[in-house]
DNA sequence: AATACTGTTCGCGA
DNA sequence: CTCGCGAACAGTAT
């Protein structure tokens, strides 16, 4: 799943393959997954590898980036020259050929995803649309982000205008650890919760990557294999199940439509 | 067979 | 500005 730790991930698995490399040819099989114009990208070497919340960000050495979003579906998948065998072929949308015969592979089966080419300028402007990055976020920023908001503090954490990188999935986890209620408003929460909130995220976060990310229906990394943090689940997909903490049951509630997984007895 | 559900976010109307 | 909802798409589970 493309949270913040599918997507770090990827970016580590990528960035040795492909740091340094000239991107020589590129098919698209479906146009609407593709945004911008190939011509910008073609003989351009690929100068570093970065990551805002969701976003990849590969820069190049001319004055174009290529951001890439994998919304629900998308997958980064690495192949050695004419060795596509194991993948299925009916999601393809994308293939980036590079100097070094790698052949990088964009699939996603829903379609939502893009990759796109955007000048230096435009995709400052599309990266600093987005809040500070949910692993980089001090104290100080996230106290006066929760005195600002009069949402409930599962919808702020997803709202990436405010942080960027947090999820359904990694919003359950922050807030079953921190013992907040998803429903809580953020404009009531204490200072002490506000901190140990900050604390989650990154312990949440932080375990996700070290994990390699949580695969559960399409998420895989670059060299084909899965992550592992759906093993470690702490409340995501547990409804029913026993809370770790106080045995009593986990429940499942629709929150702005989005399953919400929690504990009622020790998530106040 | 029909319906619910899925990791995301954008645009719309209130 | 914020909020909730439907749409973008295609598959699996019930």
């Amino acid at each position: 799943m493309p949270e913040l730790p599918e997507v770090e991930t990827i970016k580590k698995s990528l960035a040795r393959k492909i740091i340094n490399k000239k991107i020589i040819k590129v098919k698209i099989f479906n146009k609407k997954s593709f945004l911008g114009n190939k011509k910008n990208i073609i003989n351009e070497k690929i100068i570093g590898l970065e990551r805002k919340g969701k976003i990849l960000i590969a820069r190049l050495a001319n004055n174009y980036n290529l951001l890439i979003h994998l919304k629900m579906s998308g997958q980064i998948l690495c192949f050695k020259k004419n060795n596509l065998d194991i993948l299925n072929k009916k999601f393809i949308r994308l293939i980036f050929y590079l100097s070094s015969g790698l052949m990088i592979v964009f699939n996603d089966l829903r379609k939502f995803g893009w990759v796109k080419i955007a000048t230096k300028n435009e995709s400052k402007k599309i990266l600093d649309n987005l809040g500070r990055d949910a692993l980089l976020i001090t104290y100080e920023e996230l106290f006066n982000l929760c005195r600002k908001s009069k949402s409930k503090i599962k919808i702020f954490l997803m709202d990436q205008k405010k942080i960027s990188g947090i999820g359904n999935i990694y919003a359950c986890e922050i807030l079953f650890l921190a013992k907040i209620n998803p429903f809580k408003m953020v404009n009531q929460l204490t200072e002490k919760e506000i901190k140990i909130l900050l604390r989650s995220i990154k312990t949440i976060l932080v375990r996700a990557i070290r994990y390699n990310g949580t695969s559960m229906k399409s998420y895989i990394k670059p060299d084909n294999k899965k992550g592992d943090y759906q093993k470690h689940f702490l409340v995501y997909q547990r409804e029913g199940e026993k809370c770790l903490r106080c045995k009593k049951k986990i429940i499942r509630v629709k929150l702005n439509n989005r399953s919400t997984f929690y504990c009622p007895y020790c998530q106040v």
